[in-house]
DNA sequence: TGATTGTGAATTGTTAACAATCAACTTGAC
DNA sequence: GTCAAGTTGATTGTTAACAATTCACAATCA
């Protein structure tokens, strides 16, 4: 359970993020199907919110919905559609950074450290939940930063493109270009910091 | 109340529609808060699905959900945003063109064509929201051929970039840049569409 | 045998009541 | 008169029961 997060957050946006988190990393089958009442027990709620919950995560293309037939995990993007969304998140994050570069503060750095120390944390146990959630922090902040209203957009594009998260495994890596993310964006350095983004963003 | 849509919708798809429109042609005013009551009411029908639906048009970017305190009618991008979107919009659309151009019949070049009358029609008339609500089952229709799982990305960056249109009362270009692309497309004609439509998209 | 039609359990869709929260107003002390 | 605290009404959040739909399986018939 990573503390990057810090404001309030609903009830439904908690069970968001936590189904998310899950599909994304394949924790769930794609056999199973998703039963509400078995979520809402889990979660020690009604079904209301897991309601609320499977059909934003259908809205953001990590599910998909059918009217009376509850919702099923959603298959990765064909190859094509994959490199047009990966452009069309390279184009949005260089606009964010662009955007909230200049109007980044300390506390902000010490966030991007934090998660940036965390995400090492995770590489080293291996712990591929955790590594996700850590990248996606760091992306996340840079776009909040930016514009709050890019980030549902964002998240679109980025769960659609997870869904086929590959390289997960090579961790050396994942450290190397993020530390070279959060060093260009502590020294306001925009052409350094979007390289180092493209080159993450693969 | 277009006809444009053929398949079964589900109750609160048919609300999300109804509101979207709306808004995007701003029948609402951006004071007035949104009551879940009242809307129930003018639907017929309980608070359950109202809350789905207004839920939904917030992660759209349409409304802006605050715990606690509702939703709200959501501000037009700020110019340098909606530039990027634009340009989002045009790299996703161009790549619907390539991908189901190929694989349209007959009876999508029919409904294209059907689109485009209701489209004059309500041109002539000048009827905003119908004008509206065709210009974007146009779009749609490539989307949704070339991939669904796209649609709702696509429904998102849309609707923010509709946010501020005001290029609605200029109704001889908007029919005849949909004429150009309707006419490209039957003709299977690649570099025309492609060119017809990012002369649409601005 | 194979297709089709009932039947019932399981699941989703909707509703209405209740709980929690917020905003505005009133009250009262200073 | 002003400000603070308490009160009240309105609104959203959650729940559980009920309605509608779907699916699996068995019974029926050609």
């Amino acid at each position: 359970m990573p503390i990057v997060e810090q404001q309030v957050r609903s009830l439904r946006e908690q069970i968001v993020d936590t189904l998310r988190s899950e599909v994304l990393c394949g924790v769930w089958s794609n056999e199973v199907p998703v039963r509400e009442q078995a979520l809402a027990e889990r979660f020690g709620v009604s079904r209301g919110p897991i309601r609320d919950a499977l059909l934003q995560l259908s809205r953001e293309g990590v599910l998909v919905y059918r009217p009376n037939k509850g919702v099923r995990i959603n298959t990765p993007p064909v190859e094509s559609e994959r490199q047009m969304l990966q452009t069309m998140r390279r184009e949005m994050e260089t606009y964010c950074l662009k955007r909230c570069l200049d109007q980044l503060n300390e506390a902000d750095d010490e966030q991007l450290e934090g998660i940036l120390a965390e995400l090492t944390h995770a590489c080293e146990r291996e712990d591929i939940r955790a590594i996700a959630d850590c990248d996606l922090a760091l992306h996340r902040l840079l776009v909040r930063r930016a514009s709050g209203e890019l980030e549902v957009i964002w998240q679109s594009i980025t769960s659609r493109l997870l869904m086929d998260y590959s390289r997960i495994d090579r961790f050396d890596e994942i450290i190397a270009e993020h530390k070279a993310i959060v060093s260009a964006i502590k020294q306001r350095d925009f052409e350094a910091a979007q390289k180092a983004l493209q080159e993450n963003i693969i």
